[in-house]
DNA sequence: GATGAATGAGTCTTCATTCAT
DNA sequence: CATGAATGAAGACTCATTCAT
């Protein structure tokens, strides 16, 4: 188990560096690029063993470097991975929330635009795969892990949420609770997303997209309008 | 790591019972107790402490059994973990499927059934919380744990279709992709679920509910018959 | 450096227990036996080499069992020297107490009485003296080392105190601050002793018996009657 | 422990300066200052955390320096020690010698004078008495560290002699075996002190003082002159 | 059948020291 | 000359699992 590892040191989040030992402040050159190299390692390694079954001196190994020099990087393992989510989650949802910029869809039609929206949405869960399996992993086990998840996922329904007004701003947003709307969406767009790729099939993902979009289509739009009556 | 453990067995998943060391087939009384007390034991120590925190020291000394005894009921810890999801998975789906039998709901307005029918699955979420937990956690980082839960997840997909059929019969099911609409409403359903729960507060589990409800009457329902033109 | 070791628990003296993992608690002859062994190794270990130079790996090497196994019967490394040095502190302090006593020397003349006694306590030094290094080393390092030690320090002040009311009540004890007498003397003997020994010599050792027994002596006794004047 | 440390040099305690790599000899004033600055600094550390929990990293930063410098000035860091040791050892002998110089008393009663140069000699522990702490414990770990100690405890011892040597000539000193005096001596007042000054209050440190120069006055001192029969 | 003592491979982490820049 | 990045051996401790009693 992970609680084994001696002296877990029960780090708060809040006081981020508190008396911790310092860790190296990249000042050479070689150091940035020491510090990408462990990275990198540790993706590898992450990617293709998990978390926990990934050593230290595996990392260090891949990285062709001493576990010494990764530990002067970084204070442990957990730290590795937490910034590697971190940056991970942070790409993910940036792009996301790129695509939900109204200025890249201004003058098409909403209703044709939502579909080409929630493919790339779907599409973001291709970067690093097996890190987001991983980022779910902790997210259940791991407190800490929840927070900068929780940070980007209040990002993804603030963006639904501008996303809703500009569509308000044309006259085509149902009348919905804006508060609750953008959490089951959001919730809804990403649990398919990871789920039909969880199963690998691009049919089946594609499928599921167009299901989607067509289930927040109706709740997000105004009907229609009907076509005028003689 | 679990795979330090000496003597690991290195049991391949797609053997599952294979050649493994035969486990007592409980056939006294007594001893379907002792295996039920270890369950319950078990239970406990998982909810409070999660999976890989609880030692099979600590069940044993939990259900007041020796190590050795637990090791004569089970294999290893895995496959208590294993048993216990495999129930309360099995227990959260069959109490799900119960909500959607349709002669649950034979003569209300379905409609105005879809609310309670989605409450009652939110409140499954309340059924041994800190296992369900657990049962994410490993769904995303042992592929074994994926299985039973996919099963289970077809289960509750054709449910899903079976209320759809009675809707349809009744006229009122819009035309949707059928396949992938289990699949997403399922989906949706559960995580929006999960997540409200986490969050902790009823009131917000409440408007979460509220929300999912509609969301999936506009996608489900044929739209209400509009009043007879003249 | 010894703070390395992880999770060092920071122990209180005060609640033994505490929330620690139980320790293994003797129920069987088998098991005490154990116990005894480790001890016996430890000794051994820390004797030759030292404390910090001793392994938990040797000492379970020197016990013919695995690390593991020394780990049920202590919590760790600084558990068993503490034990050890406890009871060895005990000892010699049990046995220079039993050398106090006055009941030992009831009858004899006091003055007479005290180089024995100075020897006897001077004698101590020999129980297991590579041990007795490590308590003063440790002494000086770990606070939770100095209790067990000034414990025993207010014990033999005491066998002192008794020891010198014994005098007064013979009227040979001169007027002394007693408060201070017990201190200064059990100090007093302890380093010359102390010191004594490491000098290795028997001689030495005699002649510091020597010194040491005619300085308490002119502190401690009234000066002898002079003979009477006519 | 201390040998972990790869590549430790196994130099031999008997020839101390052998082939070892040569140290930078300070020649240059700035060189010199800078040595100055590592001892400086390497006793803030060692005072505050204790030997072997200070890093010769953190002695770097605390003297503005890198470590590698640190590495041309000293061996090792056990080098630093033994040096401010040597110094510190040095400096509480030479005050104390300094104290028991026979000019300093001339013309006084030395009957008066003994408490004052007790009180005097148990003032020194103030100096720097983190540094006596680790030294008192290496003294008992390590034989390197006896010796300097050993050195220093002689010249005490000799000074004590040439103070006996002076009372001697007056006819005060009492008929005492000078050999195991100084050495009895010594001891006594260094332990007293030591322990004195660890139980922290003045009050305490002052009556031990006390009691310790009583008991040192009747050994060491003649009968006072019994008063003129008339 | 039950027990619980024994096992020991495997993990993280530290820090004195070196040496390329 | 100074620097500080890199090193890697070494140690404490854990816990799933076995097996003698």
């Amino acid at each position: 188990m992970e609680a084994r590892n001696h002296a877990a040191p029960e780090r708060s989040l809040t006081s981020p560096a508190g008396k911790r030992r310092q860790v190296r402040v990249p000042q050479q050159e070689r150091s940035r690029r020491t510090r990408e190299t462990i990275l990198e390692a540790a993706v590898l390694c992450f990617e293709s063993r998990g978390y926990e079954e990934t050593t230290t001196a595996l990392i260090a190994q891949q990285a062709g470097i001493g576990v010494g020099t990764l530990y002067s990087y970084f204070h442990d393992k957990r730290e590795i991975l937490l910034e590697l989510l971190d940056s991970t989650v942070r790409e993910v949802a940036d792009w996301v929330i790129e695509q939900l910029d109204p200025e890249r869809w201004r003058g098409s039609d909403p209703r044709a635009m939502l579909r080409p929206l929630i493919d790339a949405i779907f599409h973001s869960q291709r970067l690093r795969p097996g890190l987001q399996r991983i980022l779910w992993e902790r997210y259940f086990k791991d407190e800490e892990f929840r927070k900068p998840f929780e940070a980007i996922q209040l990002r993804l329904r603030e963006a639904v949420d501008s996303f809703a007004d500009d569509l308000d701003a044309q006259g085509l947003l149902r009348d919905i609770d804006r508060a609750s709307a953008s959490f089951v969406i959001v919730n809804c767009v990403q649990w398919n997303a990871s789920q039909a790729f969880l199963k690998g099939s691009p049919a089946f993902t594609d499928a599921t997209a167009e299901a989607t979009a067509d289930l927040l289509s109706r709740y997000v739009f105004v009907d229609p309008a009907e076509p005028e009556a003689p």
